[in-house]
DNA sequence: GTGGGTGCAAATAATTTGCACGGTA
DNA sequence: TACCGTGCAAATTATTTGCACCCAC
């Protein structure tokens, strides 16, 4: 992750968008909303506005370089991508995230999608568990 | 679905609450946004208002009479509570609701959780699809 | 009668947009 | 230098809340 991928993406390389690039690089695996980056990067220094953070957001994600989690709390929330598609397990006790992927799931996916005269766009499946003890 | 569950839920029995209730049992299977509610309950000829059917989509979410779900829309929709479990495809051009269930889907979900070593609880699937022209 | 319920309007909360200034290529 | 990018504030959108009036019990 770094400085040409914001050019690649036909945009300048700015301050603000590379210290919201290099946030994300540094916290690799953590979800972060619009609103928790400009804390933290008031916190860096940082003169950015929260505008432009919703701006960057928007444009990192249409680049490719984030993706955006809708939970169920109203914001969203962004992380680094990494290339590598998972989707999450939450332990219901300690509210831990977990990784994971499954060929086999996203197959079936596909499948479904099909089944019903569709073709698959995008998924989104969070598997709330507990631990067996 | 009958008025006695808005009674059970320890809520006096309203006209304007009759009439959601009503709107959704004749429409099982169904999601809407608060405003579509809106909408369809002023073409109903209902002086409900927008505020009382947030009000009141909430008191029957508490009471299990309703659930929401969060799609990627930035709007919750609701649907009547039938108690057969199901998962959601999205049409990413309409935003039309689909509801489905695989057998196989739900046995993987539980394989997987075993194999992180944990019991499954409940889970979150949505599928975002386009239609196959 | 009384306390919860309602409609309306104003208040919040999350996000987007208009605008004049400033920085990148 | 031209033009995109930025901060700030105002606009939007979805939802919640304050308040005076109304209705089910």
């Amino acid at each position: 992750m770094k400085a040409s991928d914001i050019k690649n993406a036909g945009l300048k390389v700015t301050l603000p968008r590379l210290q919201v690039l290099e946030f994300f690089s540094k916290n690799p695996g953590n979800h972060y909303s619009a609103d928790d980056l400009f804390t933290k990067m008031r916190q860096l220094k940082s003169e950015i506005g929260l505008a432009t953070i919703y701006r960057v957001l928007n444009q990192f994600e249409a680049a490719g370089l984030i993706i955006k989690h809708q939970f169920e709390n109203g914001q969203s929330v962004y992380e680094l991508e990494t290339g590598e598609h998972h989707d999450h397990m939450v332990d219901v006790d300690t509210g831990e995230v977990k990784e994971f992927f499954s060929h086999k799931l996203e197959q079936l996916q596909i499948e479904l999608a099909k089944e019903h005269g569709c073709e698959l766009i995008d998924h989104n499946m969070v598997l709330y568990v507990k631990k067996i003890k």
